[in-house]
DNA sequence: GCAATAGGATACCTTTTGGTACTATATTAA
DNA sequence: TTAATATAGTACCAAAAGGTATCCTATTGC
């Protein structure tokens, strides 16, 4: 649904919310872990947790008082999917490109 | 750098920006073409096409009066390239799961 | 030249966003 | 059971974003 794809959107617009799935990528982390990598707050990172996960680009599991973020994949696979459509156009302009480049080196008097 | 990469996320966290990029990709447009589309004023329209072209997800080629926006790849690649890191964790993250399935396999009776 | 057309720039308004401080709840360890 | 730990939630604030109205500039056609 189009709230979802917005979801996912949103939370990669986010410089801090893009450094903190690098970490993530590196291995799961708590909320302190993470706070400790940035010149943030806990509840200013809990705001770009909550956001990162409502776009499904993470997911927390809770471990006794603990609650362990990790990297989903459904919200990253929303994003490529959304975008697989440009590479169609992307491929189709540059062989308008290479027919271009072509027209030109066969009709080099006009 | 960081700044251009920046630019081209946050021009894709719009709904109205990537509706504007799925219109573009069916066809060059002025700003009046695209105005039309949206029940938007042109000045808004205009912003949204200003960040656009920040991001270099479109350029502008000046024709008489008129100017012709149309899909620029620059920004897209910046994206997919920014993804493709994760899709390399995604692979680990499957042959992770594959690994813990095979190892339950072999290890039913603990 | 001049009216019409195409578009750019900006001041202004409202809502959203990113951040903090503070408070509250649940689990653990002694 | 109680102090320490790990985290959640919320009220609040400043800045940024999305939008409009208005005004300005440049090209075109007669």
């Amino acid at each position: 649904m189009t709230l979802n794809i917005q979801h996912s959107f949103k939370a990669l617009a986010d410089p801090t919310r893009r450094q903190i799935l690098v970490h993530l990528s590196q291995q799961d982390m708590t909320i302190a872990d993470i706070t400790d990598q940035f010149d943030i707050t806990r509840a200013g990172i809990k705001k770009h947790l909550n956001i990162l996960e409502s776009g499904k680009l993470i997911s927390v599991k809770t471990r006794g008082r603990e609650r362990i973020n990790s990297l989903e994949t459904e919200g990253l696979k929303t994003i490529t999917d959304w975008l697989a459509y440009f590479d169609q156009f992307w491929d189709e302009k540059l062989s308008s490109l290479q027919t271009a480049i072509a027209n030109n080196e066969t009709k080099t008097n006009e």
